[in-house]
DNA sequence: TATAGTAATAGTAATTATTACTATTTAGTA
DNA sequence: TACTAAATAGTAATAATTACTATTACTATA
């Protein structure tokens, strides 16, 4: 596996937050390390780690969302501000003979929660 | 409420089929009655209809889908032929419990389960 | 029935996220 | 050090969605 500075570099940054950060903030943050560094270079980079297991990727309406976290967690999604919190040990959730049901391999467990975070849990509003 | 022909079209597509469509196979379905129908015009009134509660939409990858089943439910997509199936009967699956222990408040549930549905489902491949 | 006012439409242009393309550079190896 | 495949910067293209605008269609009321 080659692995140019580059790439490095945008692991790095996607590895070191749980900002769950787009393509266009990575881009930015990357930008102050490495100025020139090309939008496209980002995009395929991002798509080679997610390829290798590296980070994982969050489909968050249009915009496709990084992770860091490839261990198997969850997602909390504000409605109001947009943030994604994570929920760990909540794999037990899907039960397998509710899949078998079905008759379909599970692979992967993509659950989103969709509410109010506790910035906005006030009486005063 | 008004409801326009279009309107009315448009929200008895989405409401006739199972297939969870995106909004581009939704215009060319519409089109087969309203030749002249504007693409924004379907976009418009899917969003108005998701906005009054009539149809829900999901959000796979970088296409929006659209739901005429509102209801609770959550959705297995195969990732060979991505098809998404829905799942009912599962809505208690996420415990109260664990939601308190992050002080949300929970309004909606989207579950995504990945990976391979029966037709896949052969020995020899 | 005529009319005023509002909402919806068709058609087109703009926006935004992402991918494709290409000439050039780089990293790893013989 | 030289070779070669892989990676890059920069730019163009694509695709889904939204914004804009002049026109049309309802609806209620005088």
């Amino acid at each position: 596996m080659r692995f140019s500075f580059q790439r490095k570099v945008i692991r790095d940054i996607v590895k070191s937050t749980k900002t769950h950060p787009s393509a266009d903030w990575i881009f930015n943050r990357v930008k102050t390390i490495i100025p020139n560094i090309s939008l496209g270079t980002v995009y395929r980079n991002l798509k080679y780690l997610e390829e290798v297991g590296e980070i994982s990727t969050i489909s968050d309406g249009q915009v496709k969302r990084y992770d860091g976290n490839t261990k198997g967690h969850h997602h909390l999604k504000c409605k109001k501000c947009g943030d994604l919190i994570d929920i760990n040990n909540y794999n037990n959730i899907v039960s397998k003979n509710i899949m078998d049901k079905y008759n379909f391999k599970v692979e992967e467990v993509n659950l989103t929660i969709l509410g109010e975070c506790q910035k906005h849990n006030k009486t005063n509003e």
